[in-house]
RNA sequence: CGGGGUGUAGCGCAGUUGGUAGCGCGCCUGGUUCGGGACUAGGAAGCCGUGGGUUCAAAUCCCGCCACUCCGACCA
């Protein structure tokens, strides 16, 4: 092994030693996020956070083509308000945090922090709407969330995290019903055409469901070590929280009637869903639509004659059409090479003396290290060109990794067998009874991932109890 | 909340039978370099997580606490 090749190896764990502390390395050394003084409290860095911008610019528009428009709710939530409803405050409140005092004196009723805003929202809902001539409210908010969780992780599962919750209210239950789905499409697009992870839509059983929903929505992104990660929810909640919270609204007959209510939320986990798709040995790969740059420009020999103007030049031209960053530190070109390569950078442009003699540049892909020599008078055409390659082949490869680790199973002794030796979706048959789906999770380790739209018929029974199958399940072990 | 691991310089670590701290990387200042983590000379930087105890003497032994981290249970 080679000198460099060991100093490499020694900066990020292989990502096939050990998958966690890979993981935990790429977020440190890639430089997302730094660790805070509060338990599960992540700083989110330039670097990681301007990933995140990126996904929320991009989704902010796909929100507001559809009909939302963004609001910003408080922090607070009285306690009697989070209350309101009973299967949310039950799902919630064990993983609240309470503000106690204000300044120096104990406050009348104590108030949590959102761990979500349907009771804002709800409350809010109840003071302004009047009419049905009001509807539909197709609410957005981007903002922070706090739930005390136990065990965390940057991304993945930290005590505030960032996300957008869209909250809308309807007329009827089949524009409710519309609008839930549409928003997980608009998800699933995203995370497909601009994240390139491809993931399986399908709706939550009712033990995964939404604290106070009629039903859940998902979608399910496979991880590089085959366990599942929930990427997104969108939820239809029937008229349960206007009943709860008395919402309502004058109908066209002039009859009081109740709202019929969704809610959806992606978050800040989707940049760990980005770095366990993607990513490898080397570090983080971004895919191109949110990656803080595109291009790296790593100039060699800077101090020779014409290199670094060149080089300049360059960096001006490709940021007419691509995040661009020229990397003018006094670094060594090799050292630039495997720093930007672990900040998953899609991209690299060398350009030295050579190159400059030739009219050309080197072209460098993250994801294949592959190099290619381009004329410099085809920048415009190439670099598009190989980032959208890039892209196409992220995804491809993401998908190969969710075909591989997916399996069918008709028996128990099948999913006991198949969940001991891989991680992956295992897919069966499913009576609909919770007490099989508890049995699963006691006996296999696995929980339901969700009940995926496309469906097929794989037996007649249930593997694990034997009764007639209604529906067919993705299995699987989550983050 | 259960089980494991780790706390010594910014990071990664060493520190023997107790004797008051070292290595690599990084950082700062020069010089030489520059096409895959350059070389060299000099330099700065540590209340050894924290509180107690044992001892002439504790990074080291004993007890408590705290933090981080991994694996489970719970969740976006």
């Amino acid at each position: 092994m080679s000198e460099q090749k060991k100093k490499l190896v020694e900066a990020i764990t292989p990502i096939n030693e050990d998958f966690a502390q890979w993981y935990t390395d790429v977020c440190l050394k890639a430089e997302l996020v730094d660790y805070s003084t509060v338990k599960g409290c992540m700083i989110l860095r330039p670097y990681g956070y301007a990933i995140w911008e990126n996904i929320t610019h991009i989704l902010d528009g796909m929100f507001k083509a559809t009909g939302h428009e963004n609001v910003a709710m408080p922090i607070f939530i009285p306690e009697s308000l989070l209350q309101r409803e009973k299967d949310h405050v039950e799902g919630f409140a064990p993983e609240v945090a309470w503000v106690t005092y204000g300044g120096n004196e104990k406050l009348e009723e104590r108030m949590c922090v959102r761990p979500t805003s349907e009771t804002l929202f709800c409350d809010h809902f109840a003071h302004v709407l009047h009419s049905w001539r009001d509807l539909p409210m197709k609410y957005n908010q981007w903002c922070s969330v706090v739930r005390w969780e136990k065990t965390t992780r940057p991304f993945l599962r930290s005590r505030e995290f960032w996300w957008q919750e869209g909250h809308t209210i309807h007329e009827t239950a089949q524009e409710a019903i519309d609008e839930t789905l549409q928003q997980l499409n608009t998800y699933a697009d995203f995370c497909e055409k601009y994240l390139m992870i491809p993931v399986v839509k399908g709706k939550k059983t009712d033990k995964e469901k939404f604290a106070g929903a009629e039903a859940t929505y998902t979608i399910e992104a496979m991880m590089h070590d085959g366990k599942a990660l929930q990427s997104g929810t969108s939820h239809y909640f029937g008229d349960g929280f206007s009943r709860a919270f008395d919402v309502q609204f004058t109908g066209r007959d002039n009859q009081l009637q109740y709202p019929h209510q969704t809610s959806w939320g992606v978050s800040t986990r989707l940049v760990g869903a980005i770095i366990m798709t993607h990513g490898d040995d080397e570090g983080l790969i971004l895919p191109p639509a949110i990656a803080p740059y595109q291009v790296v420009i790593v100039p060699v020999a800077a101090h020779k004659p014409g290199v670094a103007e060149k080089a300049e030049e360059l960096a001006a031209r490709v940021g007419k059409f691509a995040r661009v960053k020229l990397d003018t530190s006094d670094n060594s070109p090799g050292w630039k090479f495997s720093q930007w390569e672990m900040k998953g950078v899609p991209l690299r442009l060398e350009i030295g003396p050579k190159d400059i003699e030739k009219n050309q540049c080197v072209l460098v892909r993250r994801d294949t290290r592959e190099k290619t020599f381009v004329s410099l008078d085809e920048l415009e055409t190439a670099i598009p060109r190989l980032l959208e390659e890039l892209a196409a082949n992220l995804y491809q490869r993401a998908l190969e990794n969710r075909e591989a680790r997916t399996w069918a199973a008709t028996t128990m002794d099948q999913v006991k067998q198949l969940a001991a030796e891989n991680n992956g979706y295992i897919k069966t048959m499913w009576c609909g009874d919770e007490a099989c789906e508890e049995k699963m999770k006691e006996e296999v380790g696995l929980s339901s991932r969700c009940m995926p739209f496309e469906q097929e018929h794989l037996s007649d029974v249930c593997p694990c109890c034997g009764k007639p199958a209604k529906v067919m399940v993705y299995w699987g072990k989550a983050y």
